[in-house]
RNA sequence: GGAGAGGUGGCCGAGUGGCCGAAGGCGCGGCAUUGGAAAUGCCGUAUACGGGAAACUGUAUCGUGGGUUCAAAUCCCACCCUCUCCGCCA
């Protein structure tokens, strides 16, 4: 399944060990160094042994070919070629527990970040980059969305948690619709401005996919599994998209390539207990339209600004006030090199809330993947990759139940978004 | 789920133990022929990793992983996928 190199460059590794360290800085908390080179440089030696006795058997093996067809005695040769044979069924088991080491511990390190990325340990030292539009003005107290969303009949926390459990909710009426109306907007957007390639792909996927977008080995706690396949549910459309070239070689002609899906996403947050356990904020089960380009290396960061763009533009069409910010070193996920978080403003609490995040992985994925292209001068590179929320959806209703309610409980609707409403401007308690 | 057939290079397709990284064809590239083209002819045409300044060279790869053997596309085992029929089902 994963061919070598995988992960990180082994190569930048080995050759610039103390520069991948101190760029990893906080991230690279429990990488073995000295273990990892180690285990490198012992399976280049065995490699070369191996491949070494594999060539002095063949010369060997077509000798006794000859040797048979002159009816000449080959005996001896082939007794020779028995013991050879033991040595390198034995080198490749060395080299085969070698390079499993070697795996566990490289598939374990994270991106490097980009050298434009603000250092720092947690969402503290994140800078914000623009703010765009501005906040409600309410002449009441704002009201939480999950109030609003069951005062209307809309939202039902009670009965979903009596059917499923913690952390899921039921969409009713005016309020199933409107979610359905966010996914259609958002996907139109992409597809007809924005130059995406619609997809629609399978919810649960294999582990050779979950490694190649990265959750995997490291998160697997955070997925939910099927118990009897070792299939997983994905916990967002970007491991579907991404590993839709998983394992080729895409045409230089065709770059860059943008695929959008909507999807839902399936997370156990383990570890985020206690942590915004009202309301649609944080689900074991959310919808999202997501966004993901396969890019040449050289255009990768501009690439990542036209994608936050793309992002942003959703917020911009529901006129909803956000700020963007960088990440920094120590809040990115594992596999990012370089992430813009797009946070919305949730009056009832006062804050920006992330509701989308556009990162770079560069070749972290597609070099996991396996996902190159071939260039003019016929060498193949690993693309470079990138994705987006765009945008959160459930987080989005969030917003637009906030920022939208009226002194009596109501909510408009936004204007884009009423077409897909059957011209519906205001949601009101059903009856 | 049961029974059967099959998975070989960009594509089609041959190949049941060694001279097979793989015939032949198509496609593609170059050259010749032509005023130009078609047709024709000749030559070339997989990928990855390592060595070498390069020419070149070593190893691996015939769905995947194991095994047998001096030697595996070829034999054995397991798994995956595709197709046909049956069952079930939206």
């Amino acid at each position: 399944m994963l061919q070598w190199p995988v992960m990180l460059d082994i190569r930048l590794i080995r050759e610039r060990t103390e520069e991948v360290k101190a760029r990893l800085g906080a991230r690279g908390l429990n990488i073995d160094w000295d273990l990892l080179l180690k285990l490198d440089q012992e399976r280049r030696d065995l490699l070369n042994a191996v491949e070494e006795l594999r060539a002095q058997r063949r010369t060997a093996s077509d000798q006794i070919a000859k040797l048979k067809r002159d009816k000449k005695p080959a005996e001896p040769l082939v007794e020779e070629m028995k013991s050879v044979g033991d040595r390198i069924a034995a080198l490749e088991d060395e080299l085969r527990s070698c390079e499993a080491d070697l795996n566990n511990i490289a598939l374990s390190i994270p991106n490097l970040p980009h050298e434009s990325v603000p250092i720092g340990v947690d969402a503290s030292a994140n800078v914000e980059v623009r703010r765009w539009g501005k906040p409600p003005a309410f002449s009441f107290p704002a009201k939480p969305h999950w109030e609003l969303g069951e005062a209307l009949g809309i939202l039902d926390f009670e009965r979903a948690a009596r059917m499923t459990g913690a952390r899921f909710a039921v969409y009713a009426g005016a309020g199933a619709r409107l979610e359905r109306a966010l996914l259609n907007f958002m996907l139109d957007l992409h597809t007809t401005e924005h130059g995406y390639k619609e997809v629609l792909p399978p919810y649960i996927v294999n582990r050779a996919s979950m490694t190649g977008t990265g959750q995997l080995p490291k998160f697997e706690d955070d997925l939910f599994r099927l118990a009897d396949d070792d299939l997983m549910l994905i916990p967002t459309a970007e491991v579907p998209l991404t590993n839709l070239h998983r394992e080729e070689t895409v045409s230089e002609a065709a770059l860059p390539l943008r695929y959008t899906a909507f999807s839902p996403c399936f997370r156990r947050e383990a570890g985020s207990y206690g942590k915004d356990t009202r309301g649609l904020i944080r689900q074991h089960q959310f919808n999202k339209v997501e966004l993901v380009t396969f890019s040449f290396p050289e255009t990768s960061y501009e690439e990542l600004e036209v994608l936050a763009r793309h992002a942003e533009s959703v917020l911009q069409r529901l006129h909803l006030h956000y700020r963007v910010v960088t990440l920094c070193t120590g809040d990115m996920g594992f596999a990012a090199a370089k992430t813009y978080d797009l946070e919305v403003w949730l009056p009832a609490q006062g804050v920006f809330r992330e509701i989308s995040s556009c990162s770079n992985f560069e070749a972290f994925q597609t070099r996991r993947a396996g996902i190159r292209y071939k260039g003019r001068d016929g060498k193949s590179a690993f693309l470079h990759t990138l994705n987006g929320s765009a945008l959160a959806i459930g987080r989005t209703f969030v917003a637009i139940l906030e920022n939208y309610q009226q002194a009596d409980g109501t909510v408009i609707i936004p204007e884009v978004l009423r077409p897909y409403m059957a011209g519906m401007e205001r949601i009101t308690k059903e009856t």
